[in-house]
DNA sequence: CTAAGTGCAAAACTTTTGCAGGCGA
DNA sequence: TCGCCTGCAAAAGTTTTGCACTTAG
């Protein structure tokens, strides 16, 4: 897969080394469904094919990568922290409050913020998350 | 304060009993300078006047009042939960991710969010925060 | 070869829960 | 009085850390 190698570039260019339970852990989040995943189930997806990866390596990789700008960091609330990769384009969530699925939004609020209210403020990066009750759940 | 008697108003109606340690958690919200604290936060600031309260009631209690309305469980991606409670306006924060230090900030996403965008989707609430260096830590 | 990375085990931390007694309405 | 609330203690769950061994470059 073309975008493998993309991001395992990236570790490289960083100085870091491409093992394969760094590359494990790319897999999963570019084939996982869901784009939104857990410290433990990156390990689950991963124990299918690697039973002898160990949680702790899915935490301190999870963590280097998220500051080298390669996974961000999501918090809705719950009680994990949940990862998503970055792919060119960042998108916003709408997140149902009942059955916990998340929709991808096409706006994003940074669009509309005038510049002159983060006057002084050096901006790195921003969340926007709406939470409510999805279709499904509705009825 | 007026403030306090509104907020205690509110368990009431809700058909909560008012305790002191209920009392002295809003209380700590409303006197607090720092608008967004941690359970351990209120532990604290509370321990000074009532040494006996313990951190079981302030998780209890703070869990009871995000239900309520209350207080907002805010998530800037740390290690611990941060609640606010809620004035009448809500508003979004620059947060530096150098000194932890948030500003609000007088800007809300939703006035800008077309309706079209969320349809089938009962919005109940969000969040929307701006992560980068303050100007303190900038220079 | 050697610094970075990993697995194991244990610890650290935050949050939740069961239970018996206490207190507000 | 009655049922909600609290404190205590213990558990649960997630994330971090120390250490010795392994491995990518």
């Amino acid at each position: 897969m073309k975008e493998t190698i993309f991001f395992i570039k990236q570790l490289q260019e960083k100085g870091l080394k491409i093992t394969p339970q760094r590359q494990e852990i790319i897999r999963v989040f570019l084939e996982s469904k869901n784009n939104h995943l857990s410290a433990e189930d990156v390990h689950n997806q991963i124990a299918e094919k690697f039973p002898s990866m160990s949680l702790d390596t899915v935490y301190r990789n999870l963590s280097v990568m998220q500051q080298l700008g390669i996974l961000t960091e999501l918090n809705f609330g719950e009680r994990k922290n949940l990862f998503e990769i970055n792919s060119s384009q960042h998108h916003h969530h709408l997140v149902c409050t009942k059955c916990g699925v998340s929709e991808e939004i096409d706006f994003c609020p940074l669009e509309f913020l005038d510049a002159d209210k983060v006057k002084n403020f050096k901006v790195k990066k921003h969340s926007f998350e709406i939470f409510g009750i999805c279709a499904n759940c509705m009825e």
